[in-house]
DNA sequence: GTACAACTTCGAGTTGACTCTAAGTCAAGA
DNA sequence: TCTTGACTTAGAGTCAACTCGAAGTTGTAC
């Protein structure tokens, strides 16, 4: 049967969103995510509503936003409009830190290079060695 | 005494890595760093050498290259020369790691900005509400 | 000569973020 | 009806990477 389902089970959720079920539930269990609706027989359904801010807080938490500062957004999502300007606060504060990472990866990429080339050279040195 | 030091006391290493002494020897310990040269009393003297190496082994840290990797590493440099080539392909690896993460984040970002520029449209409604 | 701070080792404890297990419920298929 | 497999909860276990504490040594400062 292939239902035009408008709501995931726990194992579509994981696949669409990366996450494990495991996870998913850990997550709702912390109170990250707020509670997911349930079928009539106690199953979580995930709505599209529910997969959208599963993969915006999957975003925060992979550049590094910790899983204490993800609740809170959460709550602060929960507390409606009036918090606009706190979440705007908190995305201005991760911006932050996000584009450090970025300069931070940059100047590794450099270094990486540099360094490629380096063994690269000691590599044709040898190569001369044994020709 | 102003002394014109070669070498660093473990605070100074410390200091300049942005490691804590904790963390230095714990490195140490796990010979994910060579053994550190001793001065008389039994304690630790780092060279420009030693400093050198820890800043470039954190920079494959914090971008994520794990400690058991981090060993092999040093293991590799270690053994010399003749490693060049193992040495290329591990940063070759973590080349494309760090590629993968300055895309992330620039998706990340882009989506960070989208998000406070909504917050800063509630915000400027509810402005013009209490006005 | 004794207090003090910085060092030493070794082993235990902590943190953040999962990840898994046990025990039980429930619906659909052979 | 019975098995199978996905789901449920609560709680325990794991892992990487530190981080700390205890007990002891040493070198300068008063």
């Amino acid at each position: 049967m292939d239902t035009i389902h408008t709501s995931l089970t726990i194992q579509e959720a994981a696949a669409t969103t990366g996450l494990t079920v495991h996870t998913l539930r850990y997550y709702e269990r912390i109170g990250l995510l707020m509670p997911i609706g349930r079928a009539a027989n106690g199953h979580r359904r995930y709505s599209q509503q529910d997969i959208n801010l599963i993969r915006t807080l999957n975003r925060w938490r992979q550049t590094g936003m910790s899983l204490v500062d993800i609740q809170h957004y959460v709550k602060l999502i929960e507390a409606g409009d009036i918090t606009a300007g706190e979440r705007r606060a908190m995305l201005e504060a991760h911006r932050e830190t996000v584009v450090r990472q970025m300069e931070e990866l940059q100047t590794t990429l450099e270094l990486i290079d540099y360094k490629i080339q380096n063994y690269t050279d000691i590599e044709e040195k040898q190569e001369q060695v044994k020709a």
